[in-house]
RNA sequence: GCGACUUUAGCCA
């Protein structure tokens, strides 16, 4: 699968019986994975509804592998036909699941239902962490809310969580690719008198947003900044 | 018993 070949692994999927190597859902879900990769969607789905028949049920965290391949190629309607195949055998989504479709559905511009299922941790008993934040954070900016992914730094912080590098990071690159330059300054202000040290992936952000918004001198001056505490250009 | 699975910039393939 790691050369993109998904046949063949099929191939060598079913070869696993008579080489006498055990045959189970971990390897199932590679090739599944491999086949959703390659758009080969008929023939994945085929291979899962296979996969059950058979008895191989996947446990969740060979499932979240799994729709996290799905959640990067943004096709959440696919992983949720998986889950609730597998949710009837009986396996319970864990906070990492519901990461996973938090991605997959802004990735997909459902910002509204990937806020909802926010909540829908909750009802699940489960707690939202610093990554289920980052992770809608992430997905606001992307789609240019970046406002709406500050309010939920905010929300964050009120249900007892620190925000770190991934978090302001993510807002600051937002605020940059809008050419809200005074916006993310605020930010990284706030954040540094918090004990946030900026990195390379926040440098690399501002100096392209100066840069975008042709304010090379600033661009210049905070590339000398990174230089100065000792990070390398690369 | 322990581990596996989730989140940030740009560049390149």
């Amino acid at each position: 699968c790691r050369t993109n070949r998904p046949h063949a692994a099929l191939r060598l999927l079913n070869n696993m019986p008579s080489q006498g190597c055990e045959f189970n859902a971990v390897a199932y879900c590679t090739v599944i994975s491999g086949f959703y990769e390659q758009d080969y969607r008929a023939e994945a789905y085929e291979l899962f509804v296979n996969m059950l028949s058979q008895g191989f049920c996947p446990n969740i965290t060979t499932f979240n592998k799994l729709i996290h391949t799905l959640a990067k190629k943004g096709d959440v309607r696919e992983s949720e036909k998986l889950f609730n195949k597998v949710y009837k055998r009986g396996v319970s989504p864990n906070l990492f699941t519901f990461n996973i479709f938090i991605q997959g559905l802004c990735k997909k511009g459902l910002l509204s239902e990937a806020v909802r299922l926010l909540d829908g941790v909750k009802r699940e008993g489960l707690t939202p962490d610093v990554v289920t934040y980052n992770t809608l954070i992430c997905g606001l900016c992307k789609k240019s809310e970046v406002d709406k992914a500050e309010c939920y730094l905010h929300t964050m912080v009120n249900d007892g969580l620190e925000p770190d590098g991934f978090t302001y990071n993510t807002i600051i690159d937002g605020y940059c690719k809008q050419g809200k330059i005074q916006n993310a300054d605020n930010l990284l202000k706030d954040a540094t008198y918090k004990g946030f040290v900026p990195d390379e992936f926040t440098y690399c952000s501002l100096i392209n947003g100066l840069w975008q918004e042709g304010d090379i001198d600033r661009a210049m001056d905070v590339f000398a900044e990174a230089l100065g505490k000792g990070l390398k250009p690369s």
